[in-house]
Order: C-alpha cells, then structure tokens, then sequence
RNA sequence: GUGGUUGUAGCUCAGCUGGUUAGAGCAUUGGUUUGUGGUACCAAGGGUCGCCGGUUCGAAUCCGGUCUUCCACCCCA
C-alpha cells in the first residue's frame, strides 16, 4: 500500500451509521424548530472576511480559518508589509474571504442585506457546519454542525420564554432527560462590574466569574486581582460566591447586591419574567437554573445568556448555548433590530445520545428485506417482486450476484438485514417467494401479495 | 497559540535494557458444506513498525524534527 491518506486534523468521515444518526437528531432538531414556527435559510460556508474579522474578539479572529486569494496573490503584496513578517498585517493582503466560524454573524449579515424583503419579526432556523481553527479535542471539533434558531425583530420577552421551552421539547423528544438548562442575563453581570467599579472590565470579570466551578472562589479571586480588579470590589463580590438555593432565593440575595445598579435590577427584572412564565407552562424534561456565573463568551450578548449542559452523569461541555443581542445588526448598520436565538451543538449531542446508548434501534436499520440471487432466471422474476414490494415503500434489494448461499446470507447479516427472500427453480415453477425470519430463523412459503402484507 | 500524550496488519493491541525471516485476537478470502446465515474446525492473504533525518556494524526499539491521536490550558458548541 502506498501512503495512507488522511484527512486534516478535528475533521472526521461518518459511515452509513453514523449518517443515519446524525440524521435522526437533525430530523428531530428541525420537526420542533418548524412546529415553533421558524423558516430555514442556508448562507455560503464562506463569507467576506472584513463580516467575520473582529466579531468575536481577538481569540475569535485567530480561529477564523483564512482563505487565501486566487492568483499570484503575493505579488500584489506592499512591500512594506510583506517586509514587516506580521502574519496578522498580511492576512488581511493576502486573504479576503474566509470560512464561517458560527451561525449567528452570517445570519445577522443576512438580515441586513435582506432588510427590504424580510417580514419582521423574522423567525430563521438554520442547520450548517462551522469551522474553528482549534485544537481538537473531546467533543471539539474544527468541522462541526450548528443548529440554530433566532428571531430578530421583537424585544419581547416571551421569545426567551419560547426558547427554554423549545429547548426542552428537543431533548425530550431525544429522550435526553435531565438536562439542565442555565440562564443569566448579561444586564446582571453589568451590574455587579458597575457595583464593585470595573466597568471597563465587564469582560475580564465574567471571564474569571464563568470559571467559579472548575477551578474555585480562590483562583477566581487571584485572576480578577491579576486583571486589575480592585482588593474591595473583590470583597464586594463575597455574597455573590456563595450564591446558592433556588431560582427565587438567588434573585432576592442579587436584589440587595444590585439594589445601587439600574441596569442589574433591569436583569433581574427579566429573569424573574421568564422563570414565572416557564414555571406555569412548566417543562417536560428539562430544568431551569439561575447561573450567576454563566458568562459564556460571545461580546455581542446584552440581555440573556443560555447554555444547556448535558445530564451529569456524561462528562461533556455544553450542548447548546444562545442568548439576547440587541445591538448584532447594528455593526453591519442597521439600528434598534433586537435579535435573539439559541443554538444546538449537533455533533456533542451526538456524542451524549452514544455514550446514553439513546438512540433507537430503527435508526440503523438499513433495508427491510434482501432477495438471495440464484441466477438470471430467478433475478428477473425476484426484481419484478422487488418493484413491488418497492411501490409499496418497503426497502428491498436483490443480492446482484449469483454467489454462495453462504456468502449472500453472511452479507444479510452484516447489514442487519431482517428478513431474506429465497426464490429458486420451485418458488419460480409454483409462484411463489420463500420468505425467512433472520432473527428467529423461521421460514414459510407465500405468494406476492402476502409478502407485501408481511413485509409492510 | 502553550504544555503533555499517542502512532506497529482493515480493527484492537503484544514486541524486555537496540541484535535472525515483526507476533496475537478479531475481520477478510478459500475449504470442511454447489438451496440456507449467526457456532465450530483447517488453511491462506495482508505490515518499507506515521513520515523525514541522525547516532550505530546493526533501529519498531535511542536522539531531533514533522504530522496525527487524545488530554489539559486559552477559548468554545
């Protein structure tokens, strides 16, 4: 054999299988998306860098894979810039379009470009990979698939609502029970900044806050000082690291934290709206926890934050995440459209559904009935059977050659075949189809129209 | 981007401190069995030991680089 080929680094094949799940999640993702009434649309898996370039922060820039420019795009390069070996000076030279690094600033480009024509509010859902210049590793990929829904158009509150509740309809239907869905508000965690006078470090603090549960108060503390967050706005933020208890005894202890910040009132304010409402629709499967902490990423966020963490018992980050953004269409110029949606992480999901074993057997299941060839007389006279049983939307196909018995029957066990068909010079002379159980081993002697009825 | 880890047959892995023709199980193919599979037995095929370079009389084994795997950090779905 000659050299192996491989393919890049977080990028993966899917078999049959494989594909076959990936559908089912997919098929269920968009069933509940349509039923809340969201459209799909599709944009270009690559997009202009100067859209993508600075929207979500620095970090965000250097996981944007670049594509380079067509041509002999070197020689148009200034020499001063080539000179000065700056890789980030001479991207922006060399590189004018690149891949899209998540949903949501494709689609807030798309709503400004399409302002004229779109109805508001505007309900989208859109299933597409994405591409991040990452190290791989558990549940990370540098190929993955988003699934996501936003409305923009309405500021709403009742849209946060549906989003939880959208949320838990997914993973009840997934049978993916037990997840815990997190929810913050952004105004909150300007507050507290606004509180303890670090304002201007709004993204520094939710940074260290986000990381309370995994590396603990101290460490927080260290890296909030390290960042230059004051030893007394540290002290202020005590009550806030013992926060515990339920949804409404969080709120009133946040209420004498935030009682000097408008803006955290407003947060709280919000957040009450919707835990009251999800609380009389109340939820199938899922639960709804106040996260203070949550601070998850993406600058633009500025009422509520989202994320999904999957059931405790699976080691995986997030499978879903999403939030309010007022200002997203703004950095393309359109004012005042409030936008806010939620997105699934297909291939984590995927991931939880194996480790559970929760997906249902049907899904792998790949044709219903193989027809064993013994020959051309016998082919033509199970294919006309074969169309039969096809116009009546049974998976059926004939072995295309005459092999061994053995061979033909191996191949209808390894493809999960459930029942076989045997027609031989007999079933040929009398009319009829020898059909065989391949679970149980029975078989009887029918003629079509019960094999249709059997197979159905 | 930082630190660590992994790479031997299609798959899962042995191979001691460098020393003959690199092994096993599973899978594949053929046979026992020319209209009856999953079990059993017999046999066969399949590897420039990730790639490049170095040390050595001699490298799967030691050293350097590179790619890949997985993990942690950063960040994130």
């Amino acid at each position: 054999m000659a050299q192996k080929p491989s393919i890049p680094k977080g990028t993966r094949d899917f078999n049959p299988e494989q594909v076959s799940k990936r559908n089912y999640i997919f098929q269920i993702i968009r069933g509940v998306f349509e039923t809340f009434g969201f459209q799909p649309i599709e944009t270009p898996s690559f997009e202009n860098s100067d859209t993508l370039m600075g929207k979500y922060g620095e970090e965000g820039d250097r996981l944007i894979f670049k594509i380079l420019d067509s041509g002999d795009f070197l020689s148009k390069v200034d020499d001063s810039i080539y000179n000065l070996k700056d890789s980030n000076k001479l991207t922006s030279s060399i590189s004018e379009k690149a891949l899209r690094y998540d949903l949501t600033v494709p689609f807030a480009r798309y709503v400004v470009q399409h302002q004229n024509e779109i109805e508001f509010p505007f309900k989208r859902y859109q299933m597409q990979p994405v591409w991040r210049a990452d190290r791989p590793q558990k549940g990370r990929f540098r190929e993955f698939y988003q699934c996501d829904a936003d409305v923009v158009g309405s500021q709403s509150l009742w849209q946060e609502v549906e989003f939880v509740q959208l949320y838990d309809a997914v993973f009840s239907k997934l049978k993916l029970n037990g997840v815990t869905i997190k929810i913050n508000n952004r105004k909150i965690l300007s507050g507290i900044a606004e509180v303890i006078g670090a304002q201007d470090k709004l993204i520094d603090f939710t940074v260290a806050l986000d990381k309370l549960d995994k590396i603990g108060e101290e460490k927080v503390k260290e890296e909030m000082l390290d960042k230059g967050i004051s030893q007394s706005g540290i002290d202020k933020l005590q009550p806030l690291f013992s926060l515990k208890g339920n949804f409404e005894s969080q709120i009133e202890t946040l209420k004498t934290i935030l009682s000097a910040s408008k803006e955290g009132l407003k947060g709280i304010e919000e957040l009450e709206f919707i835990n009251t409402a999800i609380n009389k629709l109340e939820l199938q499967t899922a639960s709804l926890e106040l996260d203070v902490t949550l601070a998850r990423g993406l600058n633009y966020y500025t009422g509520a934050i989202l994320e999904v963490s999957a059931p405790k018992n699976v080691q995986m980050g997030s499978i879903g995440g999403g939030g309010r953004y007022d200002d997203l269409t703004g950095i393309f110029g359109l004012k005042d459209v409030s936008g806010v949606g939620i997105s699934f992480g297909l291939d984590r999901i995927y991931l939880v559904l194996e480790e559970l074993g929760l997906f249902p057997e049907a899904v792998s299941k790949s044709i219903d009935v193989l027809f064993i060839n013994f020959g051309e007389d016998e082919s033509l006279f199970s294919l006309k059977a074969i169309k039969q049983l096809r116009e009546n939307n049974i998976h059926a196909e004939l072995y295309p050659d005459a092999a061994k018995m053995k061979k033909q029957m191996n191949y209808a066990n390894k493809r999960n075949v459930p029942f076989v068909v045997l027609v031989g010079e007999q079933e040929m002379n009398s009319n009829t189809y020898t059909l065989k159980n391949m679970v149980s081993g029975d078989q009887n002697q029918v003629n079509l129209n019960q094999l249709v009825s059997l197979l159905k």
